[in-house]
RNA sequence: GGUUCCGUAGCCAAGUGGUAAGGCAAUAGACUGCAACUCUGUGAUCACCAGUUCAAAUCUGGUCGGAACCUCCA
């Protein structure tokens, strides 16, 4: 498996902690609203890379959090009137819903914040303690120049960041760069800490719960959107150096962002579109069809034009495996369970170079037509149909693609007959009345 | 000002040194009782300029155009 590691801004084959086992950990949201389409991607791409590397044969422990702390949700619990925790378990419930609706994986863990808040304060302590963090009035800073080589992941000088940086109107940190591990205050959900009651930053979260959900320094994969790459990232690494001396994962991947209609979508453009509402318009299959279709690197635009060549694509597809079920089926042919064949070599080998899903599609509607023309030979070779078939289903499984099992019944069974029978017979009129049962029952 | 990425047929999108995958749309056929489905054929010299090389979309330099990030947005 290779994947471009965005520390090094490469393309590295990935080498396991532990042989045959991955461990990834995947930034989640701030649940103060629901999930837009820009949320759904990591879902997607995430979700993807970890079939994929199961489909390879890793054991992928996969952990991604919630944040349910944070000055968005205090101010979305004061806009509804309601306490901030029913704010974040309304919104987790949604996202989790999503997650599911979209066919990706539940994590093995979901840490959240408000219950990782024992470690969060005697990490911070810890870095105080090493003098990596710095107490002022209550709030405890980010000692940035304490730590070697800030700006790796993101490839920032210190001084370059300093130049362009927005005026901070804060002037109790030694450095505009420094950033909040905790903060002093009397609004929303507060905790006890040695220097003041507060709440803890963003970027501390991810690092104390990687150490306690993988119980090590240093895991496999850490992802992300692009835009989390600096600061939130390159923070969190900052963390990590100063506590254990590790970069937290030895690969980072980053998403691209997704536009709507070639503009970044943002409240104050109002073309933010809700997840579960595009879920609801297009399906998941067209949703993760699309989101696929382009590399996951790569900004992704959504329109109607490629909705709808989303739509088209996957319907092709899934209406190709049903026929080859159905195929399969009436001649009592059983599936293999060895899906080896060109087609799905040709995927492997696009999704191990970097998830390459462009060309994993290509090798799909190769097997798509392969199939079709299998499905048509006059004298049918149902070893070739039932390994593409095989093929076909491992393929669309890895990208997240559902699809149901055809089992037929004695009364569908019987319904083939009979129209072939009609047809052979050319009672048309008959014919099409069989044709019509058959397609009700979603067979045609 | 800094960092990173991108500009490939009408549209989407791979390819990163050896003479341009795939899909959608379009179009011409085949199959079919009709329709749907399906299959077959047809299209680009890769933003522009200059270099390196036997050979460049692919490397180098430049020009033009676009995007993201630079303190909490996936």
């Amino acid at each position: 498996m290779k994947l471009f590691n965005s520390m090094h801004n490469e393309i590295e084959k990935i080498q396991p902690l532990i042989e045959n086992e991955i461990s990834m950990y995947v930034c989640g949201p701030t649940v103060y609203n629901d999930a837009h389409v820009g949320n759904a991607r990591p879902i997607i791409v995430f979700d993807t890379l970890k079939k994929t590397l199961e489909e390879l044969g890793y054991k992928v422990h996969f952990v991604s959090n919630y944040t349910d702390v944070d000055d968005k949700i205090i101010n979305k619990a004061k806009e509804l009137q309601v306490a901030e925790k029913e704010v974040s378990e309304r919104f987790i419930e949604a996202y989790q819903k999503v997650r599911t609706q979209l066919h990706a994986d539940t994590p093995d863990a979901c840490p959240r914040v408000t219950q990782t808040m024992d470690e969060i304060i005697a990490f911070i302590d810890l870095l105080v303690k090493n003098k990596y963090a710095y107490a002022v009035d209550g709030d405890v800073y980010f000692r940035v120049s304490a730590v070697a080589g800030y700006g790796c992941l993101s490839n920032q000088q210190i001084q370059d960041l300093q130049v362009g940086a927005r005026i901070d109107e804060n002037t109790k940190k030694e450095n505009p760069l420094d950033f909040t591990l905790w903060k002093k205050t009397e609004e929303g959900i507060q905790w006890e800490s040695p220097w003041s009651i507060g709440r803890p930053g963003w970027h501390t979260e991810c690092v104390v719960m990687i150490q306690r959900e993988f119980q090590k320094h240093l895991i496999d994969i850490h992802g992300g959107g692009m835009d989390l790459k600096f600061p939130h990232h390159e923070n969190e690494i900052a963390q990590s150096q100063a506590a254990y001396h590790t970069s937290i994962a030895n690969y980072w991947v980053h998403n691209g962002m997704v536009n709507i209609d070639g503009e970044k979508m943002s409240k104050s453009l109002g073309n933010v579109v809700w997840a579960k509402d595009m879920i609801k318009k297009i399906g998941a299959n067209t949703m993760r069809w699309m989101m696929l279709s382009a590399h996951y690197r790569a900004p992704l635009n959504i329109n109607e034009e490629s909705i709808e060549t989303a739509r088209k694509e996957s319907m092709k597809a899934l209406n190709t495996l049903k026929q080859a079920m159905i195929c399969l089926e009436r001649n009592n042919i059983n599936e293999t369970i060895d899906p080896s064949s060109e087609v799905y070599t040709q995927f492997l080998d696009a999704m191990r170079n970097d998830l390459n899903t462009p060309n994993a599609f290509a090798a799909i509607f190769e097997a798509c037509k392969q199939l079709n023309n299998a499905l048509r030979k006059r004298e049918a070779d149902f070893e070739e149909i039932a390994t593409l078939t095989t093929a076909l289903k491992r393929m669309l499984h890895v990208l997240g693609i559902a699809f149901e099992e055809i089992k037929l019944s004695e009364e569908d069974h019987r319904l083939f007959a009979e129209w072939e029978a009609a047809k052979a017979q050319r009672d048309f009129t008959k014919a099409d009345e069989y044709r019509n049962r058959l397609t009700q029952r979603g067979l045609l």
